[in-house]
RNA sequence: GGAGGGAUGACCGAGUGGCCGAAGGUGCCUGUCUUGAAAACAGGUGUGGGUGUGAAUCCACCAAGGGUUCGAAUCCCUUUCCCUCCGCCA
């Protein structure tokens, strides 16, 4: 949610920030219409509900029957007014709040112009993509050879683009679940475990309602979402609260599945696991005051970029460009890793500073040490990492010349014993 | 799923139609006192919105939404959440 005021004092800044998105910018007339109507009536109302307020003193001291009888009737005349009034007021506000909903964040000034992904800029590529002595392998054919992955059950049990893991396989995602939350607890993140469906109003404070609706998996039954990341819950945590200052910053972490009803083209990362209904990630997480939100944003990436190194994947850290930006984002790097059997750059991580856009819509304040009003603070998310995309990279990586798949380093302790994956058939 | 009881400011808690944005207490802030601290005493201490350069002023908010009334924290209806008991269940 962008402030109200931006609207009047600076609309051009708005306006821009929609054509920077591929968006109308005559949706920035659209809200100043409406809160001039807005003011218009509020300043009317507020005259008369003074008005009622003083009378409506009065005729508490007045003892003579009739004269009481003359001001109740005029109050009731004007009672009947401010009915009119506030109706009237109520469906303007309404008709404010749909549009300003749906008007996304603007974006830094450092976030490239771009009319997709394609705009996107690469900042820096790290390690060295892995060198064969035979043709890697795509991990929908490692796997499922090594009996750890099961596209057709998944299909069985449920439909296209849901899949089965088993085994090692099982071990491996568990163990990055696990190793990650773990190197997140290190980098200072407390560890949160959430609900993973939620109500609309949650959904609405991080952004991903009302303007996606179609991408939610929901139960009308009892008006309840699942979560399509843990940014969802993790931004409601504090939602309608007051923090202190000496509370900033909040680090958390935390792992949940994500579902995301997306209608996929046909024929587009069809094949494997690297796009479903259905993923696992672990998420990052910041709130923090306006002014240290630069440096967050640059530690979660770092943190971010920890767990690609500690897996030794090659990975390249991408800038979005406008017009590939999520919603609430102000500036997004974008993580992505070396895979080699699909030889291709899986997008493992999305890393936002979104500002104060999220805390605005979930009404999350603090109240600075020093005497003053109550601020919006910032918020920040970020992935670290996606699961199935990673444990592809490590798949596809780690594959020997025999089909088996090394198990890395950091993830040994999870394993049982199991360092290198071997068929299970 | 059934029966009953609740929800008031940061916290505890009073308030069943006007004198209530809300007593009292705790906490917090400021001041007096003190070498310093504590204690004591005095004052202050919510959020959102409108108008105004400003001082200021008005409106709204006692879980949420609607209703009754000249006037609602207070009466009525609906919803949500919490508690107790029964049922069911991992």
């Amino acid at each position: 949610m962008l402030d109200i005021k931006l609207f009047r004092e600076t609309p051009e800044v708005v306006r821009h920030a929609l054509e920077l998105r591929q968006m109308d910018a005559g949706l920035v007339d659209q809200v100043l219409d409406a809160d001039a109507r807005r003011r218009d009536i509020i300043l009317k109302v507020e005259v008369l509900k003074a008005e009622r307020n003083n009378v409506s003193k009065e005729i508490s001291r007045i003892k003579d029957p009739s004269e009481r009888q003359v001001k109740i009737d005029a109050m009731r005349v004007v009672g009947d007014q401010i009915t009119a009034l506030d109706e009237t007021l109520r469906g303007v506000d309404e008709e404010m709040q749909e549009i300003l909903a749906g008007i996304p964040n603007i974006p830094d000034e450092r976030t490239p112009f771009g009319e997709d992904d394609h705009g996107n800029v690469v900042m820096r590529t790290m390690g060295t993509l892995k060198q064969f002595a035979f043709s890697p392998k795509p991990h929908w054919e490692l796997a499922p050879a090594l009996g750890i992955m099961d596209f057709e059950r998944g299909v069985k049990l449920t439909g296209s683009r849901f899949y089965v893991l088993s085994g090692a396989g099982a071990r491996l995602q568990r163990a990055l679940i696990a190793w990650m939350l773990d190197l997140h607890s290190r980098q200072g993140y407390r560890e949160y475990y959430l609900p993973f469906m939620v109500k609309a109003q949650t959904l609405y404070g991080s952004g991903q309602l009302p303007k996606f609706f179609d991408n939610l998996y929901r139960d009308a039954e009892e008006d309840l979402y699942m979560v399509p990341t843990a940014e969802v819950p993790l931004t409601g945590l504090h939602a309608e609260e007051i923090l202190d200052e000496s509370d900033l910053p909040l680090h958390y972490t935390a792992y949940t599945p994500c579902f995301r009803r997306e209608k996929m083209s046909a024929g587009r990362d069809v094949r494997g696991i690297k796009r479903g209904h259905q993923f696992d990630k672990v998420e990052m997480y910041i709130f923090c005051k306006p002014e240290d939100s630069e440096a967050a944003h640059l530690k979660m990436l770092q943190d971010a970029e920890q767990t690609c190194s500690e897996l030794n994947l090659p990975y390249r850290v991408i800038q979005q460009c406008s017009g590939d930006l999520g919603f609430a984002s102000r500036l997004t790097y974008d993580l992505e890793v070396h895979a080699p059997g699909l030889d291709e750059w899986l997008e493992v991580s999305s890393i936002s500073n979104v500002g104060d856009f999220q805390a605005r819509r979930a009404n999350i304040k603090y109240r600075p040490a020093e005497k003053g009003a109550v601020r919006f603070p910032h918020t920040l998310n970020g992935s670290g990492l996606g699961l199935p995309r990673t444990l592809i990279a490590v798949m596809e990586n780690y594959q020997q010349a025999d089909g088996s798949i090394v198990v890395p380093d950091v993830l040994l302790p999870w394993m049982g014993g199991i360092d290198v994956i071997k068929s299970e058939g």
